[in-house]
DNA sequence: GTGAAGCGAGTACTT
DNA sequence: CTCGCTTCAC
């Protein structure tokens, strides 16, 4: 585009801005008032203090569209920042329904990482990469990282990658490159901490790629050191827009106030009191700085909630107000009814789990005065993913459905990152860690030996593994079964290489002065295509030997792994080529594949951020595990007060009934352990908690094992869960011995069960269809499920396979 | 070079 | 207790 097109461009844009303006306003009418000078505030520094459920992302939405419609930036000079992919896709649908049509013109709406990947294809070569660079994820950094530990000597027992790797994470969440590591920080890692930094960071720019923290890093860089392109994004982005502010770390900060410094016209959203991100690097100082970072900034307070009841949000403010150095925000409602916070005390995980299920299972029905809740719209709020095992061996036991919510994601699992890295040497021949990890990946015989022969023979000759192996071969280098194996992959690798571009490809870079639309600034010309990547994808997997691979083995999980690749090619369909494909995935890892029916979710605190359930069970309310013991010894005030911003994300998770519970005995790594209620019980103001008591403890199982008596009378009254009681409880249930609770499981055991099944038979399960024993422990099986995989479930939840009527 | 027993560690998790 | 990684024996 020259010079007269641009300024026509312009031209047009503001004719059709003038002609916008004019426009009616409706979305500013569904907005309260502070909603509607978040929203009308346009110029200069806004803060946008928005509580839980407060509406947050309606007036975030419509800030966009005032923007636009009042003609005061075309949607392309709207630059928008998330954290996630998710959180980028429901602004974008909302803008989009807001507007009334779909939004394709908002290129630079997207997450923080997205944003940078983009802007940094186009200015690259200033921090020495290519426009083409491959994005490594954590487990390629890891790989790396392991190469120069071993290549420097260090014992990695001692001193862990994945300690260097946390390290390096911190320094680039605090934007620091290797030359700006202070002498504070010369310790880490064994004193080797920068120096190996260095290493890493010029391997990296030899293999061409980027980590996560670069994606930022650069471009804070090249920020710094190119006022001209600098001063070009501050230009061209007019209006920017921060979605969940208090989870920006140092970096991503210097990047927005960099870009913001010239027009200040920079609005930031977010709640200090939900602030949980601190272990990634999170600073909560940015937005408590605000004020002082952008004198004269608008801080606009979103307080009124729509989502909870009066009861609920008490009880999350009068935890909340426990922490120091809050900016201050007090939520409220118009609501007046509901239900008071629940609190009930168990005996143990247990008990606690078959509590829970039980209660879900009430609720369900709507034998409450209560109207009936579906499972969709229940969940369980866990501080630890460990916690969830109880719940799901409790909910496979009784039949009932749940989901596990930020469990490992489809593109993290070994199947499919060992077919993304033969796509990913297939399109990027310099992609040495992908090719490390598939070249042995089915078993080809080439082990370390083979493979550091590789490597050398490539260093020698400066050229990347697939080469080095070639000339290896030619040398004569590698011998017996491995070398025809390793000839195979390498003639494979072209082949497929071939049939992936066709004869031609050439590199087109575009001016960069022209910023527009988000358009690729290169693009690759390719011959004709030979045969369609999703064709391609499968004729790599199959001629590669890892669909047979996956087909020979005989573990239980290995159907499944087939199902998934199947998966895998089938998602290439939306892409129009395999490098759209890695690229897509290597920013966006999630799936999220449900088949339908109505579940309870269980998922960890951090997970639910953001979510919403009419009813919120929060388990495990124990001091050591919420307030995570770990969290304050590594953090102390700092580390509690972030648990206490969790338990104040769980509560207002909620939004009609609350349950609090804890559990007074647990095992962890399979011993039993006595904790006190967590000191957050405490801090529940009490006229908005009704204390339950336990209906297990009126007789039935515990029985003779437990001081049932004065545990009911202690949890009848208001004060259960003051220290004094529960500390006499302690002493009480220590001096019967902690094994306690395992005896009695053992004696609940039902024998006729175990003997009615035996190893490999077929049977069948109500949830989880067909399948076979593969394991016995007392009345738990397991079994390979053919669709389900393999569970643990109780046996009476199980008949043989023909006793199923048809 | 590959599979099985042994050992140690064990918050949260997105891009 | 359970998972993942290392070591050791074939």
């Amino acid at each position: 585009m020259n010079d007269f097109d641009e300024m026509a461009a312009f031209e047009g844009a503001s004719l059709s801005s003038r002609a916008m303006a004019a426009r009616p306003q409706p979305y500013l009418d569904g907005l309260n008032p502070a909603q509607r000078a978040a929203v009308e505030q346009m110029d200069g520094p806004v803060l946008m203090l928005a509580g839980a459920g407060t509406g947050k992302t309606k007036a975030l939405t419509a800030r966009i569209v005032h923007l636009m419609n009042t003609g005061r930036a075309r949607p392309n000079e709207i630059l928008a920042v998330t954290f996630t992919n998710k959180a980028a896709r429901e602004m974008k649908n909302r803008v989009g329904h807001m507007l009334g049509q779909s939004i394709e013109g908002m290129p630079w709406l997207g997450t923080f990482h997205a944003i940078c990947v983009k802007l940094l294809r186009r200015h690259a070569e200033l921090v020495g990469l290519k426009s083409n660079f491959t994005i490594l994820d954590t487990d390629d950094q890891l790989r790396l990282l392991k190469q120069l530990i071993k290549a420097e000597g260090i014992d990695d027992k001692r001193w862990p990658a994945r300690l260097l790797a946390g390290v390096i994470d911190g320094w680039k969440n605090r934007a620091l490159t290797p030359d700006k590591i202070s002498a504070a920080d010369a310790g880490a890692y064994n004193h080797r901490g920068s120096e190996l930094y260095a290493q890493y960071q010029a391997r990296l720019k030899d293999l061409n790629a980027c980590d996560f923290g670069d994606l930022l890093l650069h471009m804070v860089t090249i920020f710094q050191q190119h006022e001209d392109v600098l001063g070009q994004y501050q230009r061209w982005f007019k209006f920017i827009l921060v979605d969940e502010y208090q989870d920006t770390n140092v970096a991503q900060y210097m990047w927005l106030r960099l870009l913001a410094s010239d027009h200040k016209n920079i609005c930031c959203v977010g709640d200090d009191d939900q602030s949980i991100y601190g272990w990634r690097g999170a600073e909560v100082g940015n937005i408590l700085r605000f004020e002082k970072d952008f004198p004269g900034a608008h801080v606009v307070r979103l307080e009124q909630n729509y989502r909870s009841t009066p009861h609920i949000l008490a009880a999350a403010s009068g935890v909340i107000a426990g922490n120091e150095g809050r900016l201050g925000k007090t939520l409220w409602t118009e609501s007046r009814e509901g239900e008071k916070v629940r609190l009930i005390g168990h005996w143990d995980g247990e008990e606690e789990a078959r509590w829970i299920g039980d209660e879900i299972e009430a609720l369900q029905r709507g034998t409450r005065a209560l109207d009936p809740y579906t499972l969709d719209d229940m969940a369980i709020l866990v501080r630890a993913s460990h916690q969830m095992r109880a719940f799901e061996d409790r909910f496979l036991t009784i039949g009932l459905p749940y989901r596990v919510i930020g469990g490992p994601r489809f593109y993290e699992r070994l199947e499919i990152r060992d077919a993304m890295a033969y796509f990913r040497v297939v399109t990027s021949p310099d992609d040495d860690l992908a090719f490390e990890r598939i070249v042995n990946t089915p078993k080809r015989g080439l082990g370390d030996k083979a493979q550091q022969n590789i490597q050398k023979t490539a260093r020698e000759n400066g050229v990347n593994l697939v080469e080095g192996a070639r000339i290896l071969l030619a040398n004569g280098g590698i011998g017996g079964r491995g070398a025809a194996q390793l000839r195979l992959l390498i003639d494979g690798i072209e082949r497929w290489s071939e049939l992936a571009r066709g004869p031609r490809l050439q590199v087109v870079v575009e001016d960069d002065s022209v910023i527009d639309e988000g358009a690729p600034q290169f693009h690759n010309e390719y011959g004709p295509p030979e045969v369609s990547h999703i064709e391609l994808a499968q004729i790599i997997l199959d001629e590669s030997g890892y669909t047979g691979f996956w087909q020979n083995d005989k573990t239980p999980e290995a159907p499944g792994r087939l199902e998934n690749l199947k998966e895998l090619v089938k998602a290439l369909e939306q892409f129009e080529n395999l490098q759209g494909f890695l690229e897509h995935v290597s920013l966006i890892m999630d799936n999220e594949s449900d088949d339908g029916g109505a579940k309870v979710s269980i998922m960890t605190l951090h997970a639910a951020k953001g979510l919403e359930f009419p009813a919120v069970f929060l388990p495990g309310w124990e001091d050591g595990l919420f307030p995570s013991q770990r969290s304050m010894d590594e953090s102390g005030l700092k580390g509690l007060e972030e648990e206490r911003r969790l338990a104040y994300v769980g509560i207002t998770r909620a939004e009609q009934l609350c349950t609090i519970s804890f559990a007074a005995n647990r095992r962890v790594f399979g011993q039993w352990q006595s904790a006190m209620p967590s000191r957050f019980i405490d801090e529940l103001p009490e006229v908005h908690v009704d204390v339950l008591t336990p209906p297990g403890l009126y007789g039935g199982g515990y029985g003779a094992a437990m001081p049932k008596s004065n545990l009911h009378e202690k949890a009848a009254e208001a004060n259960v869960y003051n220290s004094p009681g529960w500390r006499r409880l302690q002493t009480r249930s220590q001096g019967r011995g902690t094994s306690q609770p395992a005896e009695v499981r053992n004696m609940t055991i039902d024998m006729s069960a175990v003997s009615s099944f035996a190893m490999e038979e077929r049977v069948f399960h109500q949830k989880f269809g067909y399948g076979k024993v593969i394991g016995i422990e007392g009345d738990k099986l397991e079994i390979a499920f053919d669709k389900a995989g393999v569970k643990k479930v109780v046996s009476r939840y199980l008949s043989t396979s023909d006793d199923v009527p048809f």
